[in-house]
DNA sequence: GCCGTTTTCGGCCCGACTGTTTTCAGTCG
């Protein structure tokens, strides 16, 4: 059976086999597909329940053709038109295009005048000087290629965004420091809050570019540089994260970072409304169609926004799913904020697999301004993590009670625990044991990649126990390197939403999970979330940030986040739960 | 291919940088 994401493959590779064909004549073909591709990657729902719903046009960019060949994925397996393709041009050619710098006109001008069907024919063929005579082919473009090929064994997949943070970071200090710079800000993907990070986009305000530049290519980090003009330059660093730098006069630092945060997606719809106004939009200004030349500049992104009479629209919802009209209807949500956060439902401690102590725990949440936490530390069966037998659960809750003595009112300690859903589906501590915890959070560690039938039962039947209150991190993937864990999530919503069980966002970047657009459906169906740090250490208790982000990307209110709840309102929830 | 406060046909965002060119095509974001 195929997956979302295996379908949005097939879609990607006939945009490239298309694009390899003709560049020009299926130009529009090409953008429907990719735009398809990139829908299906991040649709909530299996698109299996979609189509047997009948209901596949309702995804953005499916209609009538598209739809068509969905089906015929799902039915066969397979696509016509992708075969027909695949037999007329050879898969290695699709390979090729991975190379930077080589787009469909090279690819096929190198397939069709010296037969290159792979990345290794081409490095081969490059390397013997054989591609420079080619029609604008050069000595420089062949090195280019040689480049660019050599980076892709370093390049990774997309960088997490925690990565990509420090990263940009780390990029932007010295910058700052440079004469003129009157702004510096991080763009792109990294500031809409995205988990994974393709490149790290940076933007700063300056009257004189050039000295920023220089600065900028020479970083210490920097390993590569890919592109280096007046405004803009690209470089490669050490980690294989590819950077851009663009910097523009104050007076345009607007649309510049409203262009330069994206999504493209948002952008093209921006600058369709500034069409439909009579202006043109990009990085620099609006300007009048009419040809008059009139000009109008943007400082700051409330000017763009108000020029396109809408309301300001955040970073995290620029993804032209619906914030557009949602901004038109003056219907925005109003996101949830860091400052919302008054505590933290999930975190460990030496108990199990933390390195502080109950009162360690408790110290940290009170400096960062918390006003209750619950300790909740694994349960007896993880043994790798020291997990609680029965025993040390009740010995843990004297230590609490006795902190929570320290503490009195400045923090509320509840006792909870993360307990493991054991890989037959049975849950960890008898109900009784439950019943005395003040939050319980069921979680996932084990057997992973049983089939959907059974992941998902087990994940239903912890749901279901009425002492349940939480399911942590639910799909239980990593970032980048595991996949989640293959549930029905229509299944699991529905009885969230039945057993008003919360689900997490664990703000941890190495798991952000829920991911947005899971959390999106969640909120959607009415279920509720937490957004927890799973904090094994006191740097941990950072990771929140991340997590909000992910919620704000999920359009969650803070209404809708319960550890934003006041003490009072989350005891009352906690008992109508029990 | 999709899509609709201009529309069911005829549009579909916009610019920077590079290399190989004497004015621009290709690639990228």
């Amino acid at each position: 059976m195929l997956s979302n994401r295996q379908i949005a493959d097939s879609f990607d590779l006939l945009a490239d086999l298309l694009r390899l064909k003709d560049s020009a004549g299926y130009r529009f073909e090409v953008i429907a597909y990719q735009r398809v591709a990139e829908a299906l990657r991040e649709l909530p729902r299996d698109v299996r329940a979609i189509a047997a719903e009948g209901r596949l046009q309702e995804i953005d960019g499916v209609g009538k053709a598209i739809a068509s060949k969905i089906t015929e994925l799902l039915d066969g397996g397979t696509m016509r038109l992708l075969e027909d393709l695949k037999a007329e041009i050879p898969q290695g050619v699709v390979d090729v295009l991975r190379v930077n710098g080589v787009g469909p006109k090279k690819a096929m001008l190198f397939y069709q005048q010296r037969g290159i069907t792979s990345i290794a024919a081409l490095e081969a063929a490059a390397r013997e000087g054989k591609l420079r005579d080619l029609p604008s082919m050069g000595a420089k473009s062949e090195q280019k290629i040689l480049e660019g090929i050599e980076a892709l064994a370093r390049r990774t997949t997309r960088a997490r965004a925690d990565v990509a943070l420090s990263a940009a970071e780390r990029l932007l200090r010295p910058l700052q420091t440079v004469q003129g710079v009157l702004r510096a800000e991080i763009a792109g993907s990294l500031r809409r809050g995205r988990a994974t990070i393709g490149d790290v986009d940076l933007l700063i305000a300056s009257h004189d570019a050039a000295p920023i530049m220089e600065a900028f290519v020479n970083h210490p980090d920097v390993v590569r540089v890919l592109g280096h003009g007046e405004t803009k330059s690209s470089v490669e660093l050490h980690n294989g994260l590819q950077c851009d730098l663009r910097v523009v006069p104050p007076d345009r630092f607007g649309t510049a970072l409203s262009y330069f945060t994206g999504s493209q997606a948002h952008n093209i719809r921006l600058r369709e409304l500034a069409l439909q106004r009579g202006l043109s939009l990009n990085e620099w200004s609006f300007s009048a169609t009419d040809g008059s030349g009139a000009e109008f500049l943007c400082a700051t992104e409330e000017e763009v926004y108000a020029r396109l009479e809408l309301p300001y629209i955040p970073p995290e919802l620029r993804e032209d799913r619906g914030e557009i009209e949602a901004a038109q209807a003056n219907a925005l949500p109003t996101l949830l904020e860091i400052g919302d956060i008054r505590a933290d439902l999930h975190m460990h401690t030496t108990w199990s697999d933390g390195r502080l102590s109950v009162r360690e725990m408790a110290w940290q949440a009170r400096e960062r301004g918390l006003q209750y936490i619950v300790i909740t530390d694994h349960s007896q069966s993880l043994g790798v993590a020291n997990g609680l037998s029965v025993e040390r659960l009740w010995a843990q809750r004297e230590e609490i009670q006795s902190v929570q003595a320290e503490f009195g009112d400045a923090l509320r300690i509840y006792q909870g625990v993360e307990m493991e859903i054991r890989a037959d589906g049975s849950l960890d501590y008898e109900d009784e044991v439950l019943a005395a915890l003040d939050v319980v959070i069921a979680s996932l560690h084990t057997a992973l990649r049983q089939d959907r039938a059974t992941i998902t039962a087990r994940l239903l039947n912890a749901i279901n126990n009425p002492h349940v209150d939480i399911i942590g991190h639910p799909r239980g993937q990593l970032i980048p390197d595991r996949e989640p864990a293959d549930l029905d999530m229509d299944a699991v919503f529905a009885a969230a939403l039945a057993t008003d069980t919360v689900l997490e966002i664990n703000a941890n970047p190495h798991r952000l999970d829920l991911d947005s657009a899971h959390a999106r459906q969640a909120l959607k169906l009415g279920i509720k979330l937490a957004v927890n740090t799973d904090a094994h250490s006191a740097a941990d208790f950072d990771v929140l940030p991340f997590g909000v982000r992910t919620a704000r990307r999920a359009w969650a209110s803070p209404e809708q986040v319960i550890n934003t709840w006041s003490r009072e309102r989350f005891e009352a929830w906690r008992q109508d739960a029990d």
